[in-house]
DNA sequence: ATAATTTAAGTTACACTATAACAAAACATA
DNA sequence: TATGTTTTGTTATAGTGTAACTTAAATTAT
């Protein structure tokens, strides 16, 4: 538990988080010749402004901000564009969306959310991807895409219990 | 690949299925103490009519047949109820829900969700489960809920092959 | 049994999430 | 510059889910 990731590290430098994404971001769209528009580096460094997951309305403001147009389909399409160049996962079960720490190969991610503070991680965890491929593969299933979410709570937040979860005497 | 779960077997006895969901569930509600009324089993009753994942809303045409309401509190207040025993799970990837084939002890399923058919098998599978265990404790994170949802092709749709998929020469 | 309490269902209204469809503008290329 | 393509603006609407209050039914206590 020694090195945590930095989503679970409040004290840590968030500034240098969202300017190295943003420069990967710019690096990758360049490579696949891709437009990384104002609006969508716009987009990107919102959700990176956050570890945690935000939903696409929550961006609407600062896009209106900013000058540009906030409808809806604005900001959909901003994060469609993301998420195919795999810069952002949307997160099913909370209806939002976070930055991915190591875009490039797709990915599918493994994600711990803390119900409490909201702070969200994604891990790259072969083991967990194995058994998913060993079990599929079982039955004949040829995976095309997989969503782990794990809802619980963070280090940070075991402290302050917020109510239902108890801490198992390991 | 010789065991397929039912789902993946277009052939089996489907309303057997039915018949043995609602005796579990009845079981269960009863040793419980919990009620389930007419409009519960009927929505538990329905969802099991598909081994398809079904949006809450797709329900509610049937409720109003049966002669009750039907607005979306009424069946979204059954799905709450039915989610909590257990006895029904929510597809978050699909905003769409499916019955448990085990109900009982509290569980997180697994499910692979068929692309092309959308039928949905759920797996109980141990290494699947300590594989996210064993990242999270790395991690101190306390787990409360899992969602782990795999959509790709089933072994009966692989051969109409459905565009994307290619199957993997193993 | 009846009254008091709790639980479930009816009802209206609305909030949140996401997309369709078409027009205008910006960009890329010939 | 003319042409085709991609992106953005704009309006409208579809789909999913819940809040809040009322009525009815079931449970429990008297």
């Amino acid at each position: 538990m020694s090195k945590q990731p930095l989503s679970f590290q409040p004290e840590h430098d968030h500034d240098h988080c969202i300017h190295e994404a943003l420069k990967k971001a710019r690096g990758l769209c360049a490579e696949r010749k891709q437009r990384l528009t104002p609006i969508r580096e716009l987009v990107l460094q919102l959700i990176w402004k956050s570890h945690k997951p935000l939903g696409a309305y929550e961006l609407l403001p600062a896009l209106a901000d900013a000058g540009f147009n906030s409808a809806p389909p604005t900001v959909y399409r901003a994060l469609d564009f993301l998420q195919t160049q795999g810069l952002v996962h949307r997160i099913s079960s909370l209806n939002a969306f976070i930055g991915c720490p190591h875009p490039g190969p797709s990915h599918q991610g493994c994600f711990l959310i803390c119900r409490a503070c909201n702070s969200t991680v994604e891990l790259e965890s072969a083991p967990v991807q194995n058994a998913i491929h060993n079990s599929a593969a079982h039955l004949g299933f040829i995976i095309e895409q997989e969503t782990v979410e794990v809802v619980g709570l963070c280090p940070n937040c075991q402290s302050n219990d917020p109510s239902p979860a108890q801490r198992e005497p390991e």
